[in-house]
DNA sequence: GACCAGGCACATC
DNA sequence: GATGTGCATGGT
């Protein structure tokens, strides 16, 4: 089955997914750091402790302390790690784009991409996730979901890297930001739903 | 109580 | 380049 055509079946199945869950750039972008190995549903109580202290920003956000960070953050899980990965990820947007959203979202896709992912705590699939869900770019968005889906479904090899897997997607779809925001939301959604772990194939699969 | 969740960095071979 | 490990909460 072609990529396209899994595309269609997904969202005549599941319908749109009105992605991504947050009210503003910033916001998709701390989640996108807080939700790495992390369930969406413990993200949300760590955003909310943010919204409640009222430090979601990027200027008090950095100026927020460590220790206090962490535990506003604590739902999420990794708390200590995290703190640490927000607190870079804010140094750079601080020194590099002195905190403007518009100037980075106005910038180079390609550029923003290698700028992201120097910055410590920011993995190929966080940064497309910024890309893509904040800054409206073209970024095919790869997780543990799409590994797992299209490699059963025989489309990838098991071992193939997360390059490997975003150039198949690229090569077989037309580069388009809404497309690439459905099509990874559609994905996930299958795989909470019925590609599990352990769970070699599903019958209730709508792929099959 | 085990298993899992919208990863990443780092150590070691 | 491949493989193993630490990081941690909360839902099922």
């Amino acid at each position: 089955m072609k990529p396209k055509l899994i595309y269609q079946k997904l969202y005549t199945s599941f319908g749109p997914q009105h992605w991504w869950p947050g009210e503003t750039p910033f916001e998709v972008m701390v989640g996108a750091i807080l939700t790495q190995n992390t369930s969406w549903q413990n993200v949300e109580k760590a955003i909310k402790n943010l919204k409640k202290a009222r430090v979601l920003t990027p200027d008090k956000l950095y100026k927020t302390s460590h220790k206090k960070l962490a535990a506003l953050i604590r739902p999420a899980g990794y708390f200590n790690i995290k703190a640490k990965r927000l607190k870079n990820f804010l140094k750079f947007l601080s020194k590099s784009y002195n905190n403007n959203i518009k100037r980075l979202s106005s910038g180079d896709a390609k550029v923003l991409r290698e700028e992201l992912l120097l910055v410590n705590g920011i993995g190929p699939e966080t940064a497309d996730s910024i890309l893509l869900y904040a800054l409206n770019k073209p970024a095919f968005v790869v997780d543990a979901y799409t590994k797992r889906i299209f490699s059963r479904h025989k489309l990838i090899k098991e071992n193939s890297s997360y390059e490997e897997i975003q150039g198949f997607f690229k090569s077989k779809l037309s580069s388009d930001v809404k497309l690439f925001n459905e099509y990874h939301a559609l994905i996930v959604k299958l795989g909470k739903d019925f590609c599990l772990k352990r769970k070699p194939r599903c019958k209730l699969c709508p792929l099959g």
